[in-house]
DNA sequence: ACCATATGCAACCTCTTGGTTGCAAGATGG
DNA sequence: CCATCTTGCAACCAAGAGGTTGCATATGGT
């Protein structure tokens, strides 16, 4: 279960590894939900290119995106954030007991 | 000062959005400083992939790497996760101001 | 001095990524 | 009904990522 965790991570890391897709999230977020159109007015690229970003991101689970009408509003999930800071912390928390094992090695 | 924080999280989350790269943070975290042949020793594939993926962590800050004598060794640098945290935390900041805002909207 | 070990370097290959353009097609508003 | 707006789809492209192999080089132990 935990490593099941760890491997759904890799998906979110790589998801927002990209300047462009942190970008989208950030206005998502801040924003609340847009249109592609709207959000590729913020970005010196094309439409399908930001297209092809937010569906990497829906990929990871970062977000959804709904079709009322012509336009397809895309908003931010942001509970998958979770997954990832779950897993930094999962990290931090062994170096800790590694750092543990340590000391408890050189006292003894 | 805050957007450089997340320009430089790009780079730390793109390092770790790669299944072999969280594996070897996972493990010099566990077991400590390794040098590349015990590191490569855990998976199926070559000396040189993981070298790779070493530098790769190293230009996130993620990994220092030394030479004492003919092994090179390397050790994680866990502060630089904190960038990544502290990235998650600012959008999910974000994400609760946007929230209040609505609240606020609704309410008045 | 010699041999085994550990690494670095460089060339090479394939597949993916991030981006483009052009065109077709489904809503919308007058 | 028509013009317009927004999107989806497909083909295409250059560059980078991830991996391999072969060879050169430095270090350590005997």
């Amino acid at each position: 279960m935990r490593l099941l965790h760890v491997r759904d991570s890799v998906s979110v890391f790589a998801a927002l590894g990209d300047e462009t897709r942190l970008q989208i999230v950030a206005r998502l977020c801040k924003e609340g939900p847009a249109s592609i159109v709207r959000l590729s007015e913020g970005f010196a690229m094309s439409r399908q290119a930001i297209t092809k970003h937010l569906h990497v991101l829906e990929g990871a689970g970062l977000v959804r995106g709904s079709r009322p009408g012509r336009e397809s509003v895309w908003e931010l999930l942001p509970e998958r954030l979770d997954v990832a800071r779950a897993s930094l912390d999962q990290i931090s928390a062994e170096w800790d007991a590694a750092l543990g094992r340590l000391k408890d090695f050189v006292e003894k």
